[in-house]
DNA sequence: AGCACGCCGACT
DNA sequence: GTCGGCGTGCTC
């Protein structure tokens, strides 16, 4: 055997551009890629991720690894290129993409722990009674006789350092040196094991009542694999089993064990879907091009074109089959939100236990332990959120991407990455078959199914023939009212709702916009209230009786005043789901009306709980914003009603079209998915808009040629790629400045970046967001090397320039504000 | 990020 | 003259 390379690469859970290289342990002790280390860094210790092994000696001293944080790897080295190339991709930190694409809880670092002594104690409880009054954080170690790491962390930075070291040194309290902040491990349960011989006469006749009780039970419960019948089974059954548990413990009767459990994230039995008895033609079709593509074990991409409610999931689950098969594992991706619903609800029934759920909506012990059953190959299927593309799978032959075209695969802080994206990385570097899909396709990968570079699958009808909605467009301008201004339910719109609750079908309402009004409107001066922390207009939110925020959430009273003038004649002006609520209430007392939105909907299980009720029609009128177009099937609903189409008509952004066109053609796919035929009422001011009226007729290829010229005239994706430099600083001026700098500076080197422009610099479209200022600097051109060859210049010179202002790098920003 | 090193004002 | 404030720059 020979003996390991001595030197590491290690990505350091610290903001670093590049990985560093330690010695091995002075121990001997070996660590591999994908394990987890202690390492020092600049005088203090801190989590590495070992990402490689080598030979080769740099030229500089090195200093060696502290510790092995692992006894096993926490990811698979496979995913080592994967993540070198997320970093670069999208210019952050390796070591943080690391961080963050693990479960929390994981990273560990040095940090101080302070303690009282007794001196202390009676020093500053007799002599210094006001200081403990005065200073929070004594008070706090007086009366916990300890203060914790992190709360130490933030004393450290200020300038009670030198205060606490001068008391440490008077033998008032102690620094004590710890390594804190991994807070997950394995949760154990104890198990009950029955002694193999059986107990002897004697012994037997020896047990009180209570014992003998349990221990029967405990023959009764005893399964054939012995592994140990959990304790809490027990005292289900037996409330008092608790004390003969110890006596007959003692007896040599049973032993108790601690076993790790998995904590179940499924929380309640999800429903079961049986494996259709037969596949429809387009479905045989789909799969006949996909399973040899799977088994040929290389890279391939497929865009799957399936209107809703065509069996997309049907197919998924089958290439999913042959996946396993080849003994290779399956990484599929929702968005968030349609978690906990149809998708999954199939996969664990063909599936079963082979399936691990990775998403934010575990506690963090529960996601730990499904990256734990991920990690061992336990589970062979993930399904989850966008973040799941950093799973551990060790070799993953087929990436599903479900509904490609949400804006949910993107994330929007941080590392701003495209969960899309980067299935067809992880694909294409693992060889495995990338498939999307979706009914309303995302322009790009439509393009490049057009182009031959991910082959198209198409499933052009409805299971059993069902026919599409029927889609009718309500010019709003022509609606007449005493008002002048129209109304929110067109006579149309109302006619259909009646009808619809008369035959006791079910109707959804749809608006993308939630709370009662979009702003408050002062009567005196005209300005809207705003958010003191963001520059935007708050929203009303009548049933909370407050004014909301919805970047940042702040929230104040809504009995206020203006901000401008004081005064207090504050109107609503616009409207959202709750308002819409309200008026459908009035319209039809005797309806069962539900909302489904952000403020409805503060966790899973509410979401479930309001989808259960539509499911189980308790329901006859639905009010949502989009949270109810995504990935569910409701067979009673009948009618569909969107309020105002446009709503995303009007933002500052390029793809408002192609949001406005995907929301349509989502929402209007909910009706009529049962037996029923559905309809659609659209309310619109814009009813020639291209996107509007291709939604109306399922038309998705004319919205693509359409939507696609537009593009190509203003030379925005597909047809240039994007970096987004947002700087962000609590001054205005020095964000602003440093702003200026930059796009000088970037100006300054185009000459060397001739294919490429800069936009800007301008504020932000959320020019103050969380009490931060905000500018940004957009670069656009053809050419993908020459874009990330500026940023880089652009960053170094950014962090010559200092930290009063920071900078986030958007690379293919979907979202600008 | 956060620690060390280094360079200027108010104190023994 | 020192202590201690904060501004760069580096971290294997």
């Amino acid at each position: 055997m020979s003996a390991s390379p001595p030197y590491l690469e290690v990505a350091v859970a610290a903001p670093l551009p590049q990985t560093l290289t330690y010695a091995a342990l002075r121990d001997g002790r070996v660590a591999k890629p994908g394990q987890r280390v202690l390492v020092p860094l600049s005088g203090r210790l801190l989590t590495g991720y070992v990402l490689a092994l080598s030979e080769e000696k740099p030229e500089f001293r090195l200093k060696p690894i502290a510790d092995l944080l692992d006894d096993f790897p926490v990811f698979p080295e496979k995913l080592v290129p994967f993540f070198r190339w997320v970093a670069r991709y999208y210019h952050y930190p390796i070591g943080e993409v690391i961080r963050g694409a693990l479960p929390g809880g994981l990273t560990s670092q040095s940090g101080r722990r302070l303690k009282i002594t007794e001196a202390g104690l009676h020093y500053f409880q007799r002599e210094q009674p006001q200081l403990i009054q005065d200073t929070p954080w004594l008070a706090n170690l007086t009366a916990n006789k300890k203060l914790s790491a992190a709360t130490v962390r933030k004393l450290w930075r200020g300038k009670e350092r030198r205060l606490i070291e001068q008391w440490a040194e008077q033998g008032l309290l102690t620094v004590e040196q710890i390594i804190s902040g991994a807070s997950i491990g394995q949760k154990t349960e104890s198990c009950v094991l029955l002694a193999q011989e059986a107990a002897s006469p004697e012994t037997l006749a020896s047990l009180k009542p209570s014992e003998a009780k349990t221990l029967a039970l405990l023959e009764e419960m005893r399964t054939p694999a012995a592994q140990g019948i959990p304790r809490r089974e027990l005292t289900a059954l037996y409330r008092g089993a608790g004390k003969p548990l110890a006596a007959l413990a003692a007896k040599g009767l049973i032993s108790l064990v601690e076993r790790p459990v998995y904590r179940d994230p499924f929380g309640e039995t999800p429903p079961f879907f049986p494996r259709p008895a037969q596949l429809t033609v387009d479905q045989e079709n789909a799969l006949a091009q996909l399973n040899p593509a799977i088994r040929q074990k290389k890279y391939s991409a497929f865009l799957l074109h399936g209107v809703t409610g065509s069996g997309k999931t049907e197919v998924y689950l089958q290439a999913a089959e042959t996946t396993l098969a080849l003994g290779r594992s399956v990484l599929v991706l929702v968005p968030e939100i349609a978690l906990a619903t149809q998708l999954e609800a199939h996969f664990l029934s063909r599936f079963g236990e082979t399936v691990a759920l990775l998403h934010s909506g575990l506690a963090r012990g529960e996601r730990f332990d499904q990256w734990q059953r991920v990690v061992s190959g336990e589970a062979r299927i993930v399904i989850g959120a966008r973040s799941a593309i950093f799973a551990p799978l060790g070799d993953p032959g087929l990436i599903i991407v479900d509904e490609e075209h949400d804006g949910a695969y993107k994330q929007e802080d941080s590392l701003r990455y495209q969960g899309r994206d980067l299935a067809l990385l992880r694909g294409s570097q693992g060889g495995a078959t990338v498939l999307l899909g979706s009914a309303t396709p995302s322009l790009i990968s439509y393009q490049h199914a057009l182009s031959g570079k991910y082959t198209l699958l198409t499933l052009p009808a409805r299971i059993e023939n069902r026919p599409l909605p029927q889609v009718e467009l309500v010019d709003l301008q022509a609606v007449n009212t005493v008002s002048g201004r129209p109304p929110l339910f067109s006579p149309q719109l109302k006619q259909a709702l009646r009808a619809t609750l008369s035959r006791g079908e079910q109707s959804l309402v749809f608006l993308n916009r939630r709370g009662f009004a979009g702003c408050m409107l002062c009567s005196d001066c005209g300005q809207a209230v705003q958010c003191p922390h963001c520059r935007i207009t708050l929203t009303l939110h009548k049933g909370r009786g407050e004014l909301v925020c919805h970047y940042c959430g702040f929230a104040t009273n809504s009995r206020t005043v203006c901000t401008n003038c004081r005064s207090l004649n504050l109107a609503p002006i616009g409207f959202g789901t709750e308002r819409i609520e309200e008026e459908l209430t009035g319209m039809f007392p005797k309806a069962r009306i539900a909302r489904l939105d952000h403020d409805t909907t503060r966790n899973r299980q509410d979401f479930l709980r309001i989808l259960r009720a539509v499911h189980e029609r308790e329901v006859d009128i639905l009010v949502g914003t989009q949270m109810i177009t995504k990935g569910h099937h409701f067979p009673h609903v009948t009618l569909v009603g969107i309020v105002w189409a446009d709503a995303g008509l009007g933002m500052p952004d390029y793809k408002g079209g192609e949001r406005t066109f995907q929301l349509l053609a989502q929402v209007t796919g909910r009706a009529g998915r049962g037996e029923q035929p559905g309809k659609v009422i659209v309310q619109t001011h814009q009813p020639t808009h291209y996107s509007i009226a291709a939604a109306r007729d399922h038309d998705y290829p004319r919205f693509f040629a359409k939507e696609m010229g537009l593009r190509k005239a203003l030379g925005y994706p597909p047809f240039s790629r994007l970096i987004n430099l947002v700087l962000d600083g609590e001054q205005e001026e020095g964000v602003q400045s440093r702003a200026s700098l930059l796009a000088a500076k970037g100006k300054s080197l185009l000459p060397r970046y001739r294919r490429t422009a800069i936009l800007g610099p301008a504020p932000a479209p959320l020019a103050r967001l969380r009490g931060r200022f905000r500018w940004q600097i957009l670069l656009k051109g053809p050419d993908l090397e020459e874009l990330h060859g500026l940023c880089l210049e652009l960053e170094q010179e950014q962090s010559r320039l200092g930290a009063a202002v920071n900078l986030s790098v958007d690379v293919d920003p979907e979202n600008m504000l």
